[in-house]
DNA sequence: GCCTCAAGTTAACCTTCGTTCACCTGCCCC
DNA sequence: GGGGCAGGTGAACGAAGGTTAACTTGAGGC
């Protein structure tokens, strides 16, 4: 598991960018983290806004990526199942990367943030389609996006709950998402 | 709808701290935006600390307040009901404050931020145990508690959602915490 | 053996921002 | 009608922290 020093370093700082919100971790604290002294994150990285920038970019891109293979099932039931096990799965496997991913945002300069939110919509409108297709007739479509973005709370709320161990948590959360939607559906 | 200009500080503050991050908004930033120039701020606050400290105990306080309320219903189906209702209202009307209260605690001091805290456990309790009746021999502790922050998750999502008109989000949202605790339940 | 370059180091800079200070101004009260 | 206080103001201060600069060093390539 040798990871490369930048890759080092973007791991550190988005544990401490979660723990500790993104403008009370200093460029010292990511280097001493790593065992080098703040400047020297500069040979790495254009600057802290550059670092926050790629963390966020890269999650957005997995889980879209995951999305999409997910969502390639053609049972719509088993589509949702799919996408719900893939976004418990990073939830509990990236806790750090959840909380930057709704706590952060806004301290990503304009333009990159556009480009991240873009690829998020895209993300969530795997869902929607699916969860419509689930359930047809049951829900429209804006009530299927308001759906989807409260079982997202539910399932990214993870952070908070690492307590418990991941094998209990993760088929808990999968059937309480899957409670939730239906539910939603079932009006 | 006349408010002190103590509280009417609070309330822009609160937006503000929601919209950009806490560190983000400068004490100048909160006076221009009730017409006062930024050290005017400390006529009636000790300081910024103070003033997030004070919006998070005031809304941890509230919902333990409003929790404690709901749950002497004595029927414990009906009192999870409540709760969940008590929540979502409360999410619905104080978007800001929803945000503030999971965004922005490791900003107040720690002495402030332990009161908090137990405060918040406190109203964690209230939830678990309602649950843990409400689902009797179908939780063990641990489970209700995860469940319960899951429920959270989804409820406090609201922020995210305010696109949609309360009327619909509102019953959505009780239908599907509801849903997804007896999906936790349902082992 | 030397050159180069990646990866560090420390010191310094400069902006931002929370906070303090000294001062002003109505309004209320007796 | 003169204190006194609540609530402002703008200027200044001081610390924090992101970034830059100048310099060092060790490992390959030719």
């Amino acid at each position: 598991m040798t990871v490369s020093r930048r890759e080092q370093i973007l791991q550190v700082a988005a544990r401490l960018f979660a723990e500790r919100g993104y403008q009370s971790v200093g460029m010292d604290d990511i280097g001493a983290a790593v065992g080098i002294s703040g400047p020297a994150l500069y040979k790495h990285f254009r600057g802290k806004e550059a670092m926050l920038t790629e963390l966020l970019v890269d999650i957005s891109e997995k889980l879209l990526a995951r999305g999409l293979e997910r969502a390639a099932i053609e049972e719509p039931a088993q589509a949702l199942a799919a996408l719900i096990e893939g976004q418990v799965e990073f939830a509990l496997r990236h806790p750090d990367l959840i909380t930057l991913h709704d706590h952060a945002l806004n301290q990503v300069p304009t333009a990159e943030r556009h480009r991240i939110r873009r690829v998020q919509r895209a993300y969530v409108e795997i869902w929607v389609e699916v969860a419509l297709k689930a359930h047809p007739g049951r829900l429209d479509d804006r009530e299927a996006r308001a759906a989807v973005h409260a079982a997202f709370g539910l399932i990214n709320s993870t952070p908070h709950t690492l307590r418990t161990p991941q094998r209990i948590l993760a088929p808990m959360l999968r059937r309480m998402a899957l409670g939730a939607l239906s539910a939603a559906a079932a009006r």
